[in-house]
DNA sequence: ATAGAGATTGCCT
DNA sequence: GGCAATCTCTATA
């Protein structure tokens, strides 16, 4: 596995994850790069989960089969099943044996534009690709197999290629939850990349 | 054992 | 805007 050609000097630095919690690594995630399968993503939004504190987060009462790579070490892929149907992707942050993770929400098709179409037949329009957390798993093809794989390992791959750097960005409450909603761990880019 | 909610999506009216 | 699809986990018995 490789990173894809065409995004200049691609980098991984899975050490910027340790240690600090999902909700000050979330806003630095906009503008980076999520890519497997020769298909990549720059990231528009995302939100921030923690643990015992959290109670919109899986990790709120501790590890179970499903969300045990949410406790693990940071700077890996947490990936989970919901609604029996779509799956979404995290990134792991904070220390190994506490919960703490940012979600993605969301990005724009950079790279592998046709394929991403064909993985994605529902989407009609251009902005509907990847505008949805279980959206952006269908197009990059990321599932359960890849729960708890490092990403700055691959076969996914997160890195900063130096073009979406710094976007502004809007910060909201979370989406669909019902617990933790005062919480403004949700971050979306404002501007178009 | 069973019921209900959930970090969602797409198709229906 | 309503709702079905149908997995994982929690609460209750």
């Amino acid at each position: 596995m490789s990173i894809p050609a065409g995004h200049g000097a691609a980098e991984t630095r899975p050490g910027e994850f340790y240690g600090r919690q999902a909700h000050e690594v979330a806003p630095d995630l906009l503008g980076m790069v999520l890519s497997h399968d020769g298909l990549s993503v720059r990231i528009s939004e995302v939100e921030a989960y923690g643990g015992e504190d959290d109670p919109a987060s899986h990790g709120y009462r501790g590890p179970t089969r499903r969300n045990r790579s949410m406790f693990g070490p940071p700077g890996r892929l947490y990936v989970y099943f919901i609604y029996g149907m779509h799956w979404c992707a995290n990134v792991v942050c904070g220390s190994e044996g506490e919960a703490s993770a940012v979600l993605i929400r969301g990005g724009t098709a950079v790279c592998g534009l046709d394929e991403i179409r064909r993985r994605r037949p529902a989407a009609r329009r251009e902005r509907d690709l990847c505008n949805g957390p279980g959206k952006l798993c269908a197009a990059l093809g990321i599932d359960g197999s890849l729960d708890g794989t490092d990403l700055g390992a691959g076969p996914v791959w997160l890195y900063d290629d130096g073009y979406g750097a710094r976007p502004t960005a809007e910060r909201t409450p979370r989406i669909g939850i019902s617990h933790g909603r005062d919480r403004l761990w949700r971050w979306v880019t404002t501007v178009e990349l």
